[in-house]
DNA sequence: CAGACTCCCGGAAACGTTTACAGCTATCGG
DNA sequence: CCGATAGCTGTAAACGTTTCCGGGAGTCTG
């Protein structure tokens, strides 16, 4: 029998070829009895035998140069410890694996360049498709978006003209809903806490609170808005500047994180929540619940934006020629203890319980 | 010009072949200007110029089956919405990317067969290595682990003869920092709240709870001790079944997620922490410092165990013959507000700050 | 000016798998 | 008893890249 190549590549690990040579068969039968095609009971016999004997593993590299896929999909995301960020994966991740995929996440770290270089590497067929949901997009980051070797859904703000299959949300409706329901509920001094203004969120955050105060008639006083990065600490930071400068009767915050860390400030400067001053989040996590008083917030629907995304990515992956789609998920707001009415004459219905009673499970506005 | 084979794939995306026909020059020397490894400057030229034309990306699969690696390590952990993870995975993160490689992050949900699915998956090289941190590990499992086709490191406890590298910590001796510094500030009937007894942590957790007890001389009263899962809620349902029946003045948690919602639970029935009560949580995440009051909370070093877990990985990687390693990390304990001695006759040192200055930073012991 | 050396280039093999194709044997139907 | 057919097998090509090797052209040295 002339064997015309190596049999143990150098690595020492068995291939194929070393499966097919020790059971005395072609590659090919070798091959097709390992995918379960084919065979005849005594070949079936002798390559099994041969490939438990070797401990054959296949290569999963090699497969996929072959047939052109991995069954990989990856998610990237900027900051793995914003539980809204786990939530969304968590809708992905069920979709994904209901296809019989595997998914995979990658936390950028808001670093850009991280992330453009992440869609250059893993797009080049690492992977069979992503999701990425950048809070910061350039010129050269949506050129990478847009020619990758392979389909990209955006989760976040995009212009229409991108080209790009996206799922987003309406954040500056969502400040308008926790505006509208402090308002409703006898807020007047109402302060915002936000993220950085050079990202995309943080600037829809801002126009929609600056939108909704006018709509409201109500003047707004610079001196009670803060920004700090979307992170607890950040929040609990610009909170405690915003109470050495003046007094708000209530506070919206630009997501859950801050929310907390402004719980803390609050909370360690001697107010009441929500007597003295309401508190309002937003994202509406898993956190929001934790906290005693529980958070008020606005849901941004991040788990159907996720669920959404994931559907897009596998109707494009089946069909790459669909043209680019954009869905919207509508805010919503859960109303609990830390902003439940305390003020004179709440005008609104939503009487909300008591706010000794914070174990009550909210009311969706 | 006898082109031997096809230049455009059926997919329609151009391959070096497309780039070295259009440069007209051979794929050899295509793929060198690209890899920028020699060349003309009249051939660079050539090249760089088809392959901006037709829009070259490589393809990194079939560069990995000839290079024999992807630059891509994963780390799958069991709940990436546990802080825990947060915190190991930046750790890892951050020696990674010093390296020059990626990191993907995959969450099990706990699903065994999941986790060893995703081992026979990726490591069949679609990355170059692997940590996993398993809660429950079964044979199966184990066996997986050992013949991984690719070098594998194990963060959490694994017997000594497993043959595997890893990186563990000591949760026993991390419970007894909790009961030592709860009895020497008065506290006797201290309750526990676990998490599931079929999982490794849940097991020595236990154990430590017990040993450390007994360790001072206190009988233990069965009514005191609750198991949940690793999770918020099941943390605050466990407090509340545990407070519907007894009467705790302190409760060390199996980890923070736990503390979190055992004092949830013990605000909501009106205990005071840590007047009344004071908790203990159990990995030190940032979740512990955002609470009101903060958590005092063991440190099992997970940051610390990320790091060193991503080092032994990448030695491995560079040196395939190194002996099996096992490193240790230290528990050290953290004082914070939530058990700030209230109780008569503390004997030990560590004053603690006044329960009503939370934003204290705590006291290591 | 001859020989040695450098540089660049193209052909071809290799990475490990799947699969189209053709040939062979054995069985079946007429 | 013979031709068709079904099932199995092996050869070889293909996926897209990198890289070894030999040859040719140009340059430098003596």
């Amino acid at each position: 029998m002339g064997r015309k190549r190596l049999q143990e590549p150098a690595d020492g690990r068995p291939t194929v070829h070393t499966v097919a040579a020790r059971a005395g068969v072609s590659i090919a039968s070798a091959s097709r009895v390992l995918n379960g095609v084919g065979g005849s009971p005594e070949t079936i016999r002798k390559v099994r035998e041969a490939a438990a004997e070797v401990g054959y593993v296949p290569n999963a590299i090699a497969r996929s140069l072959q047939s052109q896929r991995t069954g990989l999909i990856a998610l990237a995301v900027e900051d793995i410890g914003n539980p809204v960020y786990v939530e969304m994966m968590r809708a992905i991740e069920a979709v994904v694996a209901s296809s019989g995929r595997q998914l995979l996440v990658h936390a950028t770290g808001g670093r850009i360049d991280n992330e453009t270089a992440l869609l250059r590497r893993l797009a080049n067929r690492y992977v069979d498709g992503m999701i990425v949901s950048p809070i910061r997009i350039t010129d050269d980051h949506l050129t990478a978006l847009v020619d990758s070797p392979v389909p990209v859904v955006v989760v976040g703000q995009l212009g229409a003209d991108a080209g790009v299959d996206n799922v987003r949300t309406d954040s500056r409706q969502g400040v308008a809903l926790a505006v509208d329901h402090l308002v409703a509920t006898g807020r007047r001094r109402i302060g915002f806490v936000n993220g950085p203004l050079d990202t995309v969120p943080g600037v829809a955050r801002d126009a929609g609170f600056r939108a909704a105060l006018a709509g409201h008639g109500i003047a707004l006083d610079e001196e009670l808005v803060e920004v700090g990065d979307f992170q607890y600490a950040a929040g609990r930071a610009a909170t405690e500047r915003l109470l050495a400068r003046t007094d708000p009767d209530a506070l919206v915050c630009a997501n859950d994180l801050i929310a907390v860390g402004a719980l803390h400030a609050l909370l360690a400067a001697g107010r009441r929540v929500p007597q003295d001053v309401a508190v309002v989040g937003m994202d509406d996590t898993e956190l929001a619940r934790m906290m005693f008083p529980q958070l008020s917030s606005v849901s941004l629907g991040s788990a159907e934006r996720g669920r959404r995304a994931a559907e897009l990515l596998l109707q494009r992956m089946a069909d790459a020629t669909l043209p680019p789609r954009r869905e919207q998920v509508p805010p919503s707001l859960t109303v609990r203890a830390s902003s439940a009415a305390p003020l004179p004459a709440p005008r609104s219905a939503a009487p909300g319980p008591p706010t000794t009673h914070p174990s009550s499970e909210g009311v969706t506005a």
